[in-house]
DNA sequence: AATACGGGGTC
DNA sequence: GACCCAGTATT
C-alpha cells in the first residue's frame, strides 16, 4: 500500500499539509459526503478569507455563511464555526482522539483523520473509501451501513492500520478507494492488494459493499413568494432558521398551499403571475417549488417584511452575496 | 435503527 | 434516473 501510494496517491491536494491541524480540519469537513473535485472550488477561497482558527472564530456566521453557500450540509459550516470559538476558548487544538471528537461536527472517522493527517499520530478513518476497501479485500457480507458491519470494518481498519507512515497509511487507503478501487469500474488489475482480495478472487467485486435497497424518496408540494417592491427592484428574502433545511441561509420564503392562502387573504393578495416551476432533488426528497410573483403597494411593505420572520428587502446581488442554495439560483435564472 | 441533511460527479 | 461521495447529529 505505502508502495504503491508512493508512485500512484495524490500528492498535491492543497490541505495535504504536515504543519496546519486548521487546514486539514477545515478540508475534512468541507470532504464529508463531497468529492474532492466539488472542495477544490471552495478551499482555496474559505482559507484565504479564514486563514487561521481565530479568524474563523471571530467572525460572524454572516460572514461565513457565503463561503460555503452551494457546497451543501450546511450544520457543517454551523459546527465548525462553532468549533472554531471552542478551540479558541480552549487555547488549542485538541491533541487526543476523544479531544477532537468533542468538537462539533467532528466524529470518530473525521477525529482519526486529524490525529493522523492533521497531528501526524495513531489515527484510524472509516470513510465511503475505506468501507468499499475493505469489504471487498475481505468479502464482507451484510448491509454495510449496519451496527455490526461498520464494527467489523472499525475493527478490521483499526487492526490493518499501521503506526509507522500513518498519516501516509492513511491517505493511501483513501486514495486507492477514490481512484482504484472505485464503485462503479475498479481497475483491479492496478489494484497494489488484488492477488488478496477476497472479492476478486470469486469474481464478486461488485457485490461488496452490500447495501439495502433504497426506498424511493418522497415528493412535496410548495410556493416560492416572490415579493417585488416597485420602487427598488427589490425582492424580500429570508434568512431560514439555523436548525433544518438550508440552515442559517438566505432564501425567498417557501411556504404550502394551506400558509398560502393564509397569507394571500391577510393581505388581500393574488398571485399575479407564476414562473415555471423548479424541480430539487436532495438526498431524502424531490420538490417541486412554484415561484408565486405577487404585486404589491409600497403602502405593504412593512407589513410584509413584519409577516415573514427574519426577512428583508435585497436585491438579487445582495443576496446572491449573503449566500443563498442552488435551488434559488434556478428560481433566479428563470426571472 | 432510522432519518435529516445538499449538491454534484458519473455512468 | 440511480448511485455515490474524506459522515455527523438527532430522533
Amino acid at each position: 500500500m505505502l508502495d504503491w501510494f508512493d508512485q500512484h496517491g495524490r500528492h498535491d491536494l492543497p490541505w495535504q499539509v504536515r504543519d496546519n491541524p486548521y487546514k486539514v480540519w477545515v478540508s475534512e469537513i468541507m470532504l464529508q459526503q463531497t468529492q474532492v473535485k466539488t472542495v477544490l472550488n471552495y478551499f482555496d477561497r474559505f482559507m484565504q478569507r479564514f486563514p487561521t482558527v481565530e479568524t474563523l472564530a471571530q467572525a460572524s456566521w454572516d460572514e461565513v455563511a457565503p463561503y460555503w453557500a452551494g457546497l451543501g450540509y450546511y450544520a457543517r459550516a454551523r459546527n465548525l464555526h462553532k468549533a472554531a470559538q471552542q478551540v479558541v476558548a480552549q487555547g488549542g487544538f485538541p491533541t487526543t482522539l476523544d479531544g477532537w471528537m468533542a468538537l462539533s461536527g467532528i466524529g470518530r472517522s473525521t477525529a482519526g483523520a486529524l490525529m493522523s493527517l492533521g497531528l501526524q499520530q495513531y489515527g484510524v478513518i472509516m470513510d465511503g473509501n475505506v468501507k468499499r476497501v475493505l469489504s471487498r479485500h475481505q468479502a464482507i457480507a451484510g448491509d454495510s451501513m449496519s451496527t455490526p458491519v461498520i464494527a467489523q470494518l472499525w475493527q478490521l481498519a483499526t487492526q490493518l492500520t499501521p503506526k509507522q507512515r500513518n498519516a501516509d497509511y492513511t491517505q493511501a487507503i483513501m486514495d486507492l478507494g477514490a481512484t482504484i478501487c472505485t464503485s462503479k469500474k475498479p481497475l483491479c488489475l492496478y489494484c497494489p492488494v488484488g492477488e488478496d482480495c477476497k472479492a476478486y478472487q470469486q469474481n464478486r467485486v461488485l457485490d461488496f459493499p452490500q447495501k439495502k435497497v433504497a426506498k424511493a424518496t418522497p415528493e412535496k408540494q410548495a410556493f416560492v413568494i416572490i415579493l417585488e417592491n416597485s420602487e427598488t427592484g427589490q425582492w424580500l428574502w429570508q434568512q431560514r432558521p439555523s436548525e433544518g433545511l438550508w440552515g442559517g441561509l438566505y432564501c425567498l420564503p417557501i411556504i404550502e398551499q394551506p400558509e398560502l392562502a393564509a397569507f394571500e387573504a391577510r393581505f388581500s393578495l393574488t398571485a399575479a403571475s407564476s414562473m415555471p416551476m423548479v424541480k430539487h432533488s436532495f438526498t431524502h426528497f424531490t420538490w417541486f417549488l412554484t415561484p408565486q410573483v405577487f404585486e404589491i403597494n409600497t403602502a405593504q411593505l412593512e407589513g410584509l417584511q413584519q409577516y415573514f420572520v427574519a426577512s428583508q428587502w435585497l436585491d438579487k446581488q445582495q443576496a446572491v452575496d449573503k449566500g443563498i442554495p442552488k435551488a434559488m439560483l434556478k428560481v433566479l435564472g428563470q426571472s
